[in-house]
DNA sequence: ATGCAATGTGTAATCGATTACATGTGAAAC
DNA sequence: GTTTCACATGTAATCGATTACACATTGCAT
C-alpha cells in the first residue's frame, strides 16, 4: 500500500507539499507539482479515506436507511440518490431495517460512527426514539416518505394522490368502492391515504361498508388474500370497484379476481399506487398513480448536499404525482 | 462527539483498558469493565470507525459494484448479500457503473482507498484492464455473473440454462425460433445463452435464419423494437416462436405481439429468463427461468467472509437454476 | 535601499483508535 | 523465601492523512 509518504519520498518534497498538490490548497510550484503527479499516476496511488475522514470529519459517503431493499420503490429511489451524489464524488452506505423499528434506531448511529457526512432516512413509521436518534446524531439527516418533526422532509401528497383515485373512481359511476390498506404505523401509506379514501367517500355521499375494507401487507400475495376475505364478507353486497394502497396488493388482488372470472374492469374497476413496472404490462394495463420515485430520490441527495455546505434548506416539500389512467377502470 | 479518551476519563482507567473492554482482547478487570461499559451506555459512544480502520486495516465495510442500480437481478443480489453481511456485523458501499467499463475499474481503485474488507463485483463485460485492476488492489474481489480468469467467481449456468430453454421450445414442436439476445460484450448473456441457442438448434437438425435474430439492450422497449422488426424482416418466413434472453425483452415483444393481435402461444411462443416479478402477472404468464439471485448473493457474501478468514475458497462456483413452465409455451 | 506582499516549502501537532512493551500486583509452587 | 505466572493496567508508538505556523525566497512599490 502506498501512502503519501512513498510519494513524498519519491518526488522528493514533504508530505505536506503532496497533500496540497492533491487537494489544490495553498501554494505548490508548478514545477513540484508535475513531479507529483507523475508519481501518483505511476503508482497508481489513493489517498486512503480513513486517515483522511479521521482528520477532516468528513468522508464523502451518505448513509441511506431503507425498509426493504428488494421493493421498487427503495431502488428507484436509491437509483436517483446515487445519480446526483455521483455528481459529486460521494458514495452510498447502504442498510435495510427489514421494517424493524429498533434497527432504524441502531442505523443512525452505526452510521455516524461510520462517519457519514449525512443520512438519507426512507421512514416507514415515526416515533419519538427516532426523533430523539435524530437531533443526537448531530449529523444532517432528511427523511422522504414520512414528514418527522424537526427533520427536513420530502413528502409526497399521498392524500390528494389517494383522493384524485377516489374522485376518479367515483366519478366513473362506482358506488360501492372497496379498500385495501396497511398498518397505520406507517403514517402515509396506512393513514393518510386510507383517510382520504374516507373522506372522499363521505363527501360524496356514499357509504363505506367495512366488510369492504382489509389490511394487507403491501405484498401481492396479502393483496390475493385481501380481496379474497373481501369478497367473501360482501356476500350480496358486492363492491364493484377496488382501491388498493399499493400497485402489488392491486395486482395480487387482480390476480384473484381473473382467477374468479371477474371482467376488469367491467365488473371490478381496479387501481393501486406506484407506478411500478409491472403495472403496465399487466392485463389489463392497471391505473395508478407515478410518484416519480427517482426523481424524489435527486431531489433528496440534492438537498442534503445544499444542507453540507451550510446554505438554509426549508422543513418541508412536496413531491409531485401524477395519475396514470389506463384500462383497468 | 465522545471519544474513547472521553470514556476513559470518565471511568477512570486509561484510554487502553476501554478499548480492551470494548474488544474483549487481554485482561479486563471486572470492576473496571463494569466500569467502563455504564460510561459507554450513558454517553451513547460509538467508536470512529476512521480510527479503527486506519489502525486495524478493517473496515467491516463490503463494496459493491454494481452494473444497473434500478434492475430486479441487482436488486435482488444486493438484497441476498446483505441479509447474509448485516449477520456478521458488515456493511454495504454501493457503487453503480452504469453500464461504464471505466467505472467498473475506476470503483475498484476507490473501493480499496475507502478501506474496504471486500468487493463483490456484479460483472457485466470482461477485459484485461479489468483483471489487472482487480489483481492490483489486493484485496479479496468475488463475481458474480461473469467468470474472470483468477478471481473466485460465482456464475450462472447460463449455457445450460439457455439449452434447456431451447430444447423445451423445439420439443414442443416448433422449429422456427427467433431470438433476441444483447451485445456479445457480455459473455455469459450475450455469447453463452446465444451459442446454446444456436447449439441446440442445429443439434436438432433446425436451420436458424439470421433474420430471425436480433440484438436488444436488456429494456422492455428494445424488446418490443426488435420484434417489431424480426417480424418485418421475415415475412413469408416467420418464426412460431421467440427466445429473449431476458424477461424484460421477453415482456417488451409480447407487447408488440398482442398489439399486432398475434395469440401467445398459438401464433407465438415467447420465453424469457430471469423469473422477474413481473413474468408471473404478465398474461399470459411468462416461462422463463430462476436464477436464484438472492441466494446467489448469500452465497457470495458467506464465501467472501470465509475468504476474510483466511480459508481457501475454491475459484468456480456453479449456481443452479429452475426453468419455470408457464402459460406462454 | 527598504519594506511588504505573494509565493513556495517544510516541521510538527493532530484526528481517535489499537497494540507492543513495560510494570506492578498477589497467589501458588518450589 | 524466592521464583514464577496469571492477571490488570498504563505508556507511548503507530496508522495516513491535514493544517497551523514558521521560514525562505522573490518581485515590486516606495
Amino acid at each position: 500500500m502506498t501512502t503519501i509518504n512513498d510519494i513524498a519520498k519519491l518526488a522528493e518534497v514533504s508530505r505536506t507539499t503532496v497533500s496540497r498538490a492533491l487537494n489544490n490548497s495553498g501554494y505548490v510550484s508548478e514545477d513540484a507539482r508535475k513531479r507529483i503527479m507523475k508519481i501518483v499516476e505511476e503508482t497508481g496511488y489513493m489517498p486512503s479515506q480513513s486517515a483522511k475522514s479521521l482528520r477532516t470529519k468528513r468522508s464523502g459517503v451518505i448513509g441511506i436507511i431503507l425498509p426493504r431493499l428488494s421493493t421498487e420503490t427503495s431502488t428507484r429511489v436509491v437509483a436517483g440518490i446515487n445519480e446526483e451524489l455521483a455528481k459529486e464524488g460521494f458514495q452510498i452506505l447502504l442498510t435495510d431495517t427489514e421494517l424493524d423499528k429498533q434497527k432504524e434506531i441502531d442505523y443512525i448511529r452505526l452510521l455516524k460512527s461510520r462517519h457519514v457526512d449525512g443520512i438519507i432516512l426512507l421512514a416507514t413509521n415515526v416515533n419519538e426514539q427516532l426523533i430523539k436518534a435524530i437531533k443526537d446524531v448531530e449529523i444532517p439527516v432528511l427523511a422522504i416518505g414520512q414528514e418527522l418533526p424537526g427533520v427536513p422532509s420530502l413528502v409526497y401528497d399521498d392524500y390528494h394522490a389517494a383522493a384524485d383515485l377516489t374522485n376518479m373512481i367515483i366519478q366513473k359511476g362506482h358506488e360501492r368502492v372497496a379498500f385495501i390498506g396497511v398498518t397505520k404505523e406507517d403514517p402515509s401509506v396506512g393513514g393518510l391515504r386510507e383517510q382520504a379514501y374516507r373522506d372522499k367517500m363521505e363527501q360524496s355521499g356514499l357509504e363505506v361498508q367495512e366488510s369492504w375494507v382489509g389490511e394487507g401487507d403491501f405484498s401481492i400475495e396479502s393483496g390475493y388474500e385481501q380481496m379474497k376475505s373481501i369478497l367473501k364478507r360482501s356476500k350480496g353486497n358486492e363492491p364493484t370497484a377496488l382501491f388498493a394502497v399499493t400497485d402489488r396488493m392491486a395486482i395480487g388482488a387482480m390476480e384473484y379476481l381473473k382467477e374468479q372470472g371477474y371482467r376488469i374492469p367491467e365488473d371490478m374497476a381496479v387501481v393501486g399506487i406506484g407506478a411500478s413496472a409491472m403495472s403496465k404490462y399487466v392485463t389489463p394495463s392497471l391505473t395508478t398513480i407515478d410518484y416519480h420515485n427517482a426523481e424524489a430520490g435527486k431531489k433528496a441527495a440534492h438537498l442534503l448536499m445544499r444542507k453540507l455546505k451550510n446554505e438554509k434548506i426549508e422543513e418541508k416539500f412536496e413531491l409531485t404525482y401524477r395519475l396514470i389512467s389506463r384500462n383497468s377502470v
